[in-house]
This record gives structure tokens, C-alpha cells and sequence, in this order.
DNA sequence: TTGAAAGCGTTACCAC
DNA sequence: GTGGTAACGCTTTCAA
């Protein structure tokens, strides 16, 4: 037997459709009687409304498109997690499209994403370019972007002040009496993970008085753990002066710690390292990282707010600067002489 | 102005709009030229295919649900990515619903997903109760089970063999020469990675002929990081004759290398740890953790294929035993003497 | 090869 | 309070 429809229902409560519609939509103009009737009936027959016949009069389909390079990332995750959450206590659901794998591009989701009909968009941890942002608006849906960089700056974005965040690791590492500091970094290219971090760092040193060689930060494209590994070997073999290390990520500072203890290094009292990102990992290295927290569960919440809202609205909304945080934990050292 | 529908292409290209309909669909039946008019026009109007008006008349969605009680978590996330890429590289779009977060019951996301018109279901790291499973039949979509436990055994599961891998991943503490062996479990309760992960742990025990001392399982309800700290402390001060460690999760093992550090113990040479998971973490704990791998982007992929099988064929597929292999690394030493 | 029209399950407007 | 019905954007017969 085919699944009742609004019609199975009013045929054997005795109604019109329209009374049940009614009824389903807590609007007004029935008995309490009818509405009694009805609500029995619907729970006889298991009746279902059918959110895809509701989206196509409504025109709009409670579904957000959610786009992220990699979904398997501390990072990703986190944010889906905030992402999925506030979505879902607000009556939306979430289409994740993973655009790194599965050789799909972003264009392709973004089609896709489009006949489905998605009310909004949130773009995260990956690139917005201005292709990108023209498709988008020929969609006519808002975007919010979360942790991403955009070419187009009219575009509302999430984020954490990346320079801030980066100028308050190094100087925390300065407090503590450090002055050789050298900086592990993903791409200078990246304009949202890398070059904002790298300029933070240069500004702490130069507002303490330290001269800034470029030789001291190492990069690789990534932000993992074997671009950690290899960027700190590189460091530290040109640089065994140096006495702490800023990571522009907690995978990053992870490799770090490793190929440190590799070379012989006692962290944090041969070498303090600080990470960045606050993500589950930080809390699992031995010794326990201290880093610079995103809260990106929150900018994932924050980010679906605000979407939701632009989108009632019928326009773009502001977009959040999101508080970091330093957690301090076991792997920096300060060397501070007291006397 | 509206976004164009296909009876705006139709009416441009002067055609009917069955006609535009069948180009759209690839069918028959249409002059090669109408044909081109037809995409030229398409092209130019930037028209898009409405997936919310097909799928009601299709009665299909397109569309995945996937319920799963945390999606941040190394083993989640790394399931997801499987569906995610599987899902849309065949065409079909993924819901994730965070059963665990935002205060909804599974059985009111299984109500959304309903009403979304879902075309299928996957289950992921969660207990599939009896009430999840008469819901399911009533909404009549195939489910399909990924590293999960089901009261209904009609279910379809895709996994790893448990038992097994447990099994392997002692034998191998034993044939490295060790002899006593504890473990850091999760809950015995859970049918999934509890019990018959202890299972494998006493089978691999007898088979040896070392006797089973249930002292030697510590255990709390999680299979986190902290819960492996307090494990670890709690077995090591009961049985300090321990010379390795069988955890069920790589986050348990790499809480039990921190307490186990903090305890002055060295690993591997005080202290063999073995894992579980194979998750990205496994790499990054110092040492690197040797475990038991599980293949969670394989697992994603396997289930979404036999989903998508049973959706086409109308009835409910097989489940699939997803092969474990131990990852070699450094938190294991071999005790054997050699003469 | 093409078009007209019914129908998918709803909602919302207009009568009564 | 309630019912009839057009409309949402599309696919698919049935005729021409």
C-alpha cells in the first residue's frame, strides 16, 4: 500500500484537504472538534506530510548547502558539528559537499546545491573565488562564508582576527622571555591561514624589538602533521638557536613535537612550542600543547544564525569576528631569569 | 525577476514544454535541431532544473539521510567522508543529522528525514533499537548499518569483524613475547565496541594458555582520551606487572601514553600500547601508535554502494565484513629473547 | 517529432 | 468553520 497523502486523510476524517492543510499548519478556521478528528486519524493512518510537495508552493526547501574541501579534518568537522546543530534546532537540514574529493568541483556542487533548492549557503575553510560568488549570486540565495577567505569582500564572513590571534601566540612566547622564535606555516599564499598568521608574527617581533628574518619560518602547502614534521627539521637545522616555535596549526605543532623529540629535543625545555586551532589533538600530544583556540563550533552556530536570518531578511548579513583564546597547557617554557 | 522555469524555455525557444523536458532527460524524440535550440536557450536564460518539482512527481529525493551521534569525532568524520564521496559521485545528496547534539531524539530525525522524501538511510556508529527499526519500516526505505549494533539482525551492516580484530591485535602483544597483557575498554555494554572487543581480548588470552583475569579490563563508558588516562592509571596501579596494553580506541591508547608518561613510564620500552581505529591520531601520538586499522572511508563508501543497490532493486542488501589490518609503528617493543 | 493535459502532494485564496 | 480549486515546476502518457 503507497504511503497516505493529505487526501487519504481528509477522505476518511471527512473533510476537505484544505481543513487538514489547516490544521497541519497550526493556522486558523477549524473546531476543536475537527482538529481532534483529524489529529487521530493522521496518527491512524501514519500519515507523513511530504516536505518535497511543501517546498515546491513554499518555494523553499529548509536546506542549506554546506561546502568544505575536506570533511575529515579536527578542523571540518568541528565546524559542521556547530553548523549541523544550530541548523537543525532551527528547522533546517544540511547538505555537506565534501569539494576535494569524490572529483567533483565546486561549480558542479554549487548546480547541484542550486536545483535542489537550497535556501542558503555556507562556504568553509575553502576559497571563495569571485567565480564562484557570480554563480552564487546568479542562485539568488545568500552565503556566509566561515574560516574562508573570499575574493569578493561584500561576502559576509565568520572568522577568528587570524593576525590578532597570531601577533597574541608570538608575544605570548615573548613574555616568557623568548626572543628566538621561529614560526612553522602553511602556504604565505593562503589568505586566510597563511599570510594573516605570518604577518601577526612579524608585527609581535617587531613591537618587541626583535629583528624579523625570513629565514626563521618555515612552510610547506599544508597544515598537517608530516608538513610540521619536515618544516621543523628544515627550522631547526638552520636555526638550533632558536628556542620556541609558533605553529600556524595544531597538526603542524604535532609534527613539531615529534620530529623535535626525533632530534633529541626535550619540549618545552629545549624547545617551546604554541599551536593554533584548539582542536581535540592539542589536548592528546604529549607534552600537551598550548595554542591559540578557534572556537569553530561557535562559528559554525554563529555562521547558521546569521545565514538564517539574511535569509528571512531577503538579504546578505554582517558578518562575526570570532574571540580566540589562548590555552595554556604544558608546552611552552618561560625563561625568564628570576633572580 | 524569478528565476526562470521550464515554461519560460519553452515559451523562448518556442517549444512545448514536454519538449524541453525529454532534451533535459536525455529521451527521444526531438529534431537534432530543436535540440540545439533548446540547450542554446537554456544557456542563455541560465535556466535550471527544479530537483523539488521532479522529485514529487519521481516520488525520489535523491537524497541520503545519514544519523550519526557525533560528527566531530576522528572515526565519524572519517565514515562521513566516505559517504559523502560515494553519495555524490552518484548522484545522490547526504543529510547528516547529529543525533547526539541539539536535543533531537533520533526518532524525530528519522521523522525529518521522512518527510525530506529520503531515498535511503545510513546508520552510523549507533545503537539501532528496535523502535528505530519498526519506525524504518513504516517509512519503507532501505537502511543500511556502518560500524553500528542493531537489535533487529535483519539489518544490513557493514563493519569490520570486531572479534577478529581484537583478536589480532592481541595475538600480536603475544607473539611479541608479552604475556601480560591488560586492557583499556570501552563499555561492556556496548555490543559493538565493547563486548566483542573483549571477546577477542580473552580468546587471544586463551588461546595462548595465559588465564583471563578480568582485573586486567579497566574500563569507562566512552572511548576518549580522558577515559584512557584514568583507565591506564587505574590498571597500572593494580597491576604493575603489566608489560602491554591492548586499547579499543587510538584516543584511549593515546590517553593511556600520557598517564603512562606521567607515570615515568617509557613506551615501548616499559610499556607496549597497541590501538585501535587507525585514525589520523594513531600517527601523531609520540610514539607513533601501531593499532588496528579500520578502513572508515571504505566502510562509507561500501554502505552507500549497497544502499544504492537496494534502492534501485527494492529490497534490503547484504552487509559486508570490511577487513582490519595492523598498522606497524613504534608503541609496540618485542620482549622475545633473542640468545 | 511534437504538443496538450493530467497529475505528483501541498498551500492559499476565495466562496459559502 | 469549512470546502473547492488554482497553482507550484516538472514528467509522462496520449494524440496528433
Amino acid at each position: 500500500m503507497q504511503k497516505p497523502t493529505i487526501k487519504d486523510v481528509a477522505k476518511e476524517a471527512n473533510v476537505s484537504i484544505a481543513t487538514v492543510s489547516r490544521i497541519l499548519n497550526n493556522g486558523v478556521g477549524y473546531s476543536a472538534k475537527t482538529k481532534e478528528l483529524v489529529l487521530r486519524t493522521i496518527q491512524e493512518m501514519g500519515y507523513s506530510p511530504n516536505a518535497i510537495a511543501r517546498g515546491l508552493i513554499n518555494k523553499q526547501s529548509n536546506t542549506l548547502g554546506v561546502l568544505m574541501p575536506e570533511i575529515s579534518g579536527l578542523v571540518s568537522a568541528e565546524i559542521l558539528q556547530g553548523i549541523e546543530k544550530a541548523a537543525h534546532s532551527q528547522g533546517q537540514s544540511v547538505i555537506v559537499c565534501n569539494t576535494a574529493a569524490s572529483g567533483k568541483q565546486t561549480i558542479d556542487y554549487l548546480k547541484l546545491l542550486q536545483e535542489k533548492q537550497v535556501d542558503g549557503l555556507l562556504f568553509t575553510s575553502q576559497y571563495l573565488t569571485n567565480e564562484h560568488s557570480t554563480y552564487i549570486a546568479k542562485m539568488n540565495v545568500p552565503v556566509i562564508t566561515i574560516s574562508a577567505y573570499s575574493e569578493d569582500d561584500s561576502i559576509p564572513a565568520v572568522r577568528v582576527d587570524d593576525e590578532r590571534a597570531a601577533y597574541d601566540a608570538v608575544r605570548y612566547l615573548i613574555e616568557r622571555g623568548h626572543r628566538h622564535i621561529g614560526m612553522i606555516s602553511g602556504s604565505p599564499g593562503d589568505r586566510l591561514a597563511g599570510s594573516p598568521r605570518i604577518s601577526g608574527y612579524k608585527q609581535a617581533l617587531k613591537d618587541a624589538g626583535i629583528a624579523y628574518d625570513e629565514s626563521k619560518v618555515a612552510w610547506r602547502y599544508g597544515f598537517y602533521f608530516e608538513d610540521g614534521q619536515e618544516s621543523c627539521a628544515h627550522l631547526l637545522k638552520q636555526h638550533p638557536e632558536l628556542t620556541a616555535l609558533f605553529a600556524a596549526s595544531d597538526e603542524l605543532a604535532a609534527g613539531a613535537i615529534t620530529t623535535s623529540y626525533q632530534l633529541g629535543l626535550s619540549i618545552p625545555d629545549d624547545l617551546s612550542i604554541i599551536g593554533y586551532d584548539g582542536t581535540k589533538l592539542s589536548k592528546m600530544t604529549l607534552p600537551a600543547l598550548t595554542t591559540v583556540s578557534q572556537n569553530f563550533v561557535e562559528m559554525g552556530e554563529t555562521a547558521v544564525n546569521r545565514l538564517l536570518n539574511s535569509i528571512r531578511a531577503g538579504k546578505n548579513s554582517d558578518g562575526a569576528i570570532i574571540q580566540h583564546h589562548i590555552i595554556e597547557r604544558a608546552s611552552v617554557k618561560s625563561i625568564i631569569h628570576t633572580s
